[in-house]
DNA sequence: ATGGTCGTGTGACGA
């Protein structure tokens, strides 16, 4: 089973990129961030044959899963927050398994009430993989985790430095994820540097690789037998008008 | 050191 993530930057702009991935990559499950927008060309996506479920808001955020096969949606909001309206969590059952697709919050400037939301939005998150980690639940979580964990995960490190991708309450909350056991997928196969889910649009990064990582795919204890591979298709961001993220691509046995 | 690039929606803001 091919699971992939893919933060889109904005799915009016970028559907016939994603239709064009379908075709040629034919994901089982894509998971798609930053839609950008209120309106979902669900229609035009599911005449692929695909199932599909969005979950948007006016200009920013938005996630959505498209699926092969149909899903049973289990939350459309991360809990413990009323008050959050921001699009940016989705949580669906398919078979035994739990796939949620997260756009975390970028959290900058740092410091700031930004940063603070990003910080709360990881401890909301902590608590429901908690949860799902105690009730034996296996999940597998995707998406743009707005974190650069280590220092061989970005070009440049004294760039990022103060960065709300990278400062140490972030690398901590996120060290505090994997702590319940689960598994940085991508890493498992791959321990080099110079890996990168996205690059700037500004001053030739992608030509210079000047990227960081921070799309990921973490799997649940009770998952980790399942894991066969976890790669990086940078295809993608070669390709015209590309967003400035590339998909993650991982696969399960059946 | 500075500015540089996109997208939304047509302003300024977010990334």
């Amino acid at each position: 089973m091919k699971i992939v993530s893919w933060n889109v930057n904005s799915i009016k702009a970028r559907l016939d990129h994603v239709l064009k991935y379908m075709d040629e990559f034919k994901p089982d499950l894509l998971m798609i961030q930053e839609l950008k927008g209120l309106e979902f060309p669900k229609n035009k996506l599911e005449a692929t044959g695909y199932y599909t479920h969005a979950i948007t808001q006016k200009s920013y955020n938005g996630v959505a899963i498209i699926s092969k096969e149909p899903f049973e949606v289990i939350l459309d909001a991360l809990p413990e927050d009323q008050d959050d309206e921001q699009a940016r969590y989705l949580e669906i059952k398919l078979g035994d398994v739990h796939y949620i697709n997260i756009y975390l919050p970028n959290g900058n400037p740092a410091p700031g009430p930004k940063y603070e939301y990003k910080l709360a939005w990881m401890e909301r998150l902590y608590t429901r993989l908690n949860g799902l980690v105690e009730d034996n639940i296996p999940f597998v979580i995707g998406g743009d985790f707005n974190v650069i964990p280590e220092e061989k995960d970005c070009a440049s490190p004294q760039e990022w430095k103060d960065d709300a991708l990278f400062r140490i309450e972030t690398k901590k909350a996120f060290r505090s994820l994997l702590n319940l056991g689960l598994i940085d997928s991508f890493r498992v196969f791959n321990t080099g540097d110079k890996n990168y889910t996205f690059w700037d649009y500004q001053a030739g990064a992608w030509q210079k690789n000047n990227g960081i990582r921070i799309d990921h795919f973490l799997l649940s204890p009770l998952m980790a037998d399942r894991l066969e591979s976890c790669t990086i298709n940078k295809a993608p961001r070669g390709w015209e008008k590309p967003s400035d993220h590339t998909p993650i691509e991982l696969h399960l046995a059946a």
